[in-house]
RNA sequence: UGGGGUGUAGCCAAGAGGUCUAAGGCACCGGGUUUUGAUCCCGGCAUUCCCAGGUUCGAAUCCUGGCACCCCAGCCA
């Protein structure tokens, strides 16, 4: 891990640097804290490559921690998913595992010393008199009548709501501060309700009380040790309440919060309800669709998680709100797997090619490097026969000299093998497709140029016979607008959806050299781009393999320009 | 007409009174190498820092006043 690029600085990171320089502290301690009420996505990818490297860089360390709250929300294949994530993207958290849900006791413990303090009471309003009571953005709020409810009734009343007297929603526990307050969240907020008849996936059915956000993680991030608590910028407005919550309450830290802008990508959503949405409604296979932006789905679909880290690494943490192109992750996926994705030849539309001046009863095993530039990563065969497969696009009946391929009459290389042409192209009689090429091959010209005339294409190929089948699924990006459902009625978001974002190809040809290939293996399909062996099997059990990303392609620019 | 934030190139983002006629990355536009129209290499790409005043010998950086955008009225996080 430490091989990485350094990490540029921010805001952040000089925070620390001065807290660390003044003596604040000895040591730094990070959180990444997810609520298990989904998958992960490439946002938290951000701040977990924010939180686990800070620790990491100036020898702290980082604790995974659920913000396990809210049991009507959350379940434990989310709990599994999220470590399976983490781990996957490179981060350990040892020993420190934590859940909110550890520490309910102890919240309750500090709730009562907030009553004994006169700083927190049981008000009976019921929701929608809260909210009148409230006040709006411009307008103080009124305070409750059950806000001068004496301490020993306090006491007593929160006491049985614990123990059950009460049903759902008939009793919170609020905070005293400030009904005036500008700023909404002092004003006297909620810090427990009751929520009876839920099984929590780590308590059971232990509690009927359960503790909101605001009260659990200022206490969960101080019993910690948190140093520094990292969140984004819509809990600013949070800070003073918990600043609040840690200076009454008898917690042995003083952490602190700071917010950073979260990641927005063009041409996907990222919020946990819309995920949440494609997936319920079936808009994609399931939360590890290689079209989603989850951790899951960018790992199904062969980002490799160091590409994840460079990405998050080049956008920045700021306190600024950005919208990020989709580019700067697709150049992170090529840089990383140019690197290290094996080449392989694939065929993804076949058109049959037999080369007449080869001999019908023979093969040639060929041999070519597994990557350009790294002999390090060896060698393999190719069989070379009489008949194969050149992909359609590879192949016009006549063309202009921009178009480097193979025309009828004209040559190309065969990339690792021989110089072939083109002398007649056979068609369906009844379609007028091109169904067969009959070409002829250059024996002089295995690794030579040949003599007196220049060939300026190659293109890729497979043996007919000895390739193997297999299935192809391109995507595209999820969505056709850059901020999906922008402008529309409800920002409507599935009416953005990009019908073409996946076309699934299943008369694909492969090199025999990939028959050995396991699932989540990464290679290079020559002049393709970049693929992943998917866990699933296609038609008859054959491999299925997912584009991650394409190449750069220069030539689709050139030949759409004219 | 409340509070909290943010504004540097198409998209991110350094920059913290002079070394800024403003780093770096992505994108884009040339040119070179190449048995991947890939990679790689070289070059180009903000006299300008949301706008307007002001302070100063000197401002993207300080002050004042505007403007724009984001977040907040869950017993969600």
């Amino acid at each position: 891990m430490n091989t990485e690029p350094t990490r540029p600085s921010n805001f952040i990171r000089d925070i620390i640097e001065a807290d660390l320089a003044a003596g604040r502290h000895r040591t730094i301690r990070t959180r990444f804290p997810p609520e298990p009420n989904g998958y992960l996505h490439i946002g938290h990818a951000k701040s977990i490559w924010l939180n686990f490297g800070v620790a990491e860089d100036y020898r702290g360390a980082c604790n995974l921690r659920f913000d396990d709250t809210n049991p009507h929300k959350e379940n434990p294949e989310f709990v599994a998913a999220i470590q399976d994530d983490v781990r996957w993207l490179g981060y350990d958290w040892a020993d420190r595992l934590y859940f909110a849900s550890n520490y309910f006791e102890e919240l309750y413990g500090f709730a009562v010393e907030l009553i004994e303090k006169g700083l927190a009471f049981v008000c009976e309003l019921d929701a929608e008199a809260m909210r009148a009571y409230r006040g709006t953005l411009t307008e103080p709020g009124r305070p409750s009548p059950y806000r001068e409810r004496p301490v020993a009734e306090n006491l007593d009343l929160f006491r049985r709501m614990r123990a059950g007297e009460f049903p759902d929603g008939s009793r919170v526990l609020r905070a005293k501060i400030d009904m005036a307050a500008p700023n909404m969240n002092m004003r006297d907020p909620v810090l427990y309700r009751i929520r009876h008849g839920v099984v929590h996936h780590q308590t059971g059915a232990e509690w009927c009380l359960y503790p909101m956000y605001d009260f659990t993680h200022p206490v969960s991030d101080a019993l910690e040790g948190i140093t520094h608590s990292l969140c984004t910028l819509e809990f600013e407005d949070h800070r003073p309440l918990y600043d609040w919550v840690v200076e009454h309450v008898s917690v042995p830290g003083r952490p602190r919060q700071i917010e950073f802008a979260r990641l927005n990508l063009k041409y996907t959503v990222m919020s946990k309800r819309r995920l949440t949405e494609l997936v319920e409604q079936g808009h994609v296979a399931g939360w590890d669709d290689p079209r989603m932006p989850t951790i899951a789905g960018l790992r199904r679909r062969g980002v490799p998680p160091a590409a994840i880290r460079d990405f998050c690494r080049r956008v920045g943490v700021t306190k600024a709100d950005a919208m990020v192109e989709m580019g700067v992750l697709e150049n992170c996926v090529r840089e990383d797997l140019d690197a290290t994705a094996p080449r392989a030849m694939a065929v993804l539309r076949p058109l049959k090619v037999v080369i007449d001046n080869y001999p019908a009863d023979t093969t040639e095993t060929l041999e070519a490097p597994r990557h350009p530039k790294d002999a390090a990563m060896g060698r393999r065969e190719l069989t070379l026969a009489r008949e194969i497969y050149i992909d359609r696009e590879d192949f016009r009946e006549e063309a202009n000299k921009k178009f480097k391929r193979l025309v009828t009459g004209g040559e190309v290389r065969l990339r690792n093998a021989y110089v072939i042409r083109c002398e007649e192209a056979i068609k369906d009689p009844d379609s007028g497709e091109v169904v067969e090429l009959r070409c002829s091959y250059d024996p002089a010209t295995l690794g030579a140029d040949p003599v007196g005339r220049k060939v300026r294409g190659v293109i890729h190929w497979v043996p007919a016979y000895q390739s193997l089948a297999a299935e192809v699924r391109l995507y595209d990006r999820l969505f056709t607008a850059p901020v999906p459902g922008a402008g529309r009625e409800n920002k409507d978001f599935i009416a953005d959806l990009n019908p073409e974002s996946l076309v699934v190809l299943k008369g694909c040809r492969i090199e025999p050299s990939l028959a050995t290939a396991a699932p989540g293996e990464r290679f290079q399909f020559e002049r393709e781009g970049y693929f992943c062996l998917d866990g699933d099997t296609g038609d008859a059990g054959i491999p299925v393999f997912n584009r991650t990303s394409t190449l750069r392609d220069s030539w689709s620019r050139t030949e759409a320009g004219g």
